[in-house]
DNA sequence: TGTACATCAGTGAACGCGCGTTCACTGATGTAC
DNA sequence: TGTACATCAGTGAACGCGCGTTCACTGATGTAC
């Protein structure tokens, strides 16, 4: 071993972190080898010493891009009651902030129309993420809820669409009044919207 | 005039319509000007006489794709009253038939996630066309809901993001779910449920 | 303890390929005389 | 009416560029003796 004990891992996890960026801010497709490696401070010969093609870093890169996001949400609602941490991943989620992040955003918002596309490894990363977002969700609403997967499936086809709609949008104000709209009407189908008692 | 009179309209008609395809099916990005003019039936370097270049037929291509799809929903609705279109509207835009026929669908289901990436000109053609939609579809909704292009925006992302979710999805069973239920969901928000009287 | 050797993450030149764009040329047809 | 010329949509070879992938090499460090 030539280098510290843990060294390669530490390599690849820089490697893979500007994948995960890269891959949301320019698509699977938009992503070149070379500049991820720059981007880790490397060259991009060593690429193939972590990874057996392009395809398997997309792969690994949609899950971490998955995972970093599913952090950054449970960091948002820890310790929240189930309606109180359903509202405030509404918020996050469907707001201004989240539609000029691309780069650290969902995966889902930012990698959606173009996965149909995407070889079929690269799919099955994208559908397990995406149903353990839906899952997630699900667990937060109302028990009395006689269709909470569904519900959580249609909510999400909403927070997705608006911010991609959102991202879509020329006009910021147009846009931010969409992401207002949106949020207030997830949360109306909830029973969380300002105007309704929690 | 060499050729017959409108000749070359009638040809850069067709590149427009293998382009328009080829933008739903591929991406901006993924569109070859080689193909496009092959899908046409002539050869690559004539491309050059009916377009500036790749950019201006990726947005001259989406304002095609925008029209197919509006005279296909306007095919469907004709005739009806605003409650019936908007029913009609949403029962075929949120549907199987609608997953699986990406090259000849909406637009906005198959670009969005790719917008935020392309030139100014490519993205003022998109936001030109998901602004009409928007509007058109506000103008199916009662006149009694106080803020109707708000709703409208809100439904158009539901609609959106349900299509596109259920394209990313790897089940078809599941995808089938998710668009039946959106679908339901969305009408009930307008009062067009089944269970609910027209 | 010191020296020769093995290991292997990372380097950088090179290759092949696809693609956007350019350009000299073609050939069918309309026009001028 | 017939002939020479102009026009221009379309052809196909060529060019440059970016990118994924390969590969011979480097050089720092651990191990064997």
């Amino acid at each position: 071993v030539r280098y510290s004990d843990g060294h390669k891992q530490e390599t690849r996890a820089k490697v893979l972190k500007a994948a995960a960026h890269a891959v949301r801010a320019k698509g699977p497709d938009g992503v070149a080898v070379g500049e991820v490696m720059a981007e880790a401070g490397l060259t991009h010969g060593g690429f193939y010493a972590h990874f057996a093609n392009k395809e398997a870093l997309i792969v690994a890169a949609i899950e971490e891009a998955f995972d970093e996001s599913r952090r950054r949400f449970a960091a948002l609602t820890e310790g929240l009651g189930p309606q109180a941490a359903m509202a405030a991943f509404v918020d996050a989620y469907v707001s201004t902030a989240h539609r000029q992040s691309r780069a650290r955003g969902c995966p889902v918002t930012a990698l959606a129309s173009e996965l149909p596309r995407q070889p079929e490894a690269v799919r099955a990363a994208f559908d397990a993420g995406l149903r353990s977002m839906i899952a997630r969700i699900a667990r937060w609403l109302p028990e009395t809820e006689v269709d909470r997967e569904g519900l959580a499936a249609s909510l999400m086809a909403e927070m997705a669409g608006a911010v991609t709609l959102s991202r879509a949008m020329a006009d910021d104000d147009l846009a931010d009044q969409l992401l207002a709209g949106c949020r207030e009407r997830i949360k109306a189908r909830m029973g969380l919207s300002k105007e309704q008692p929690q």
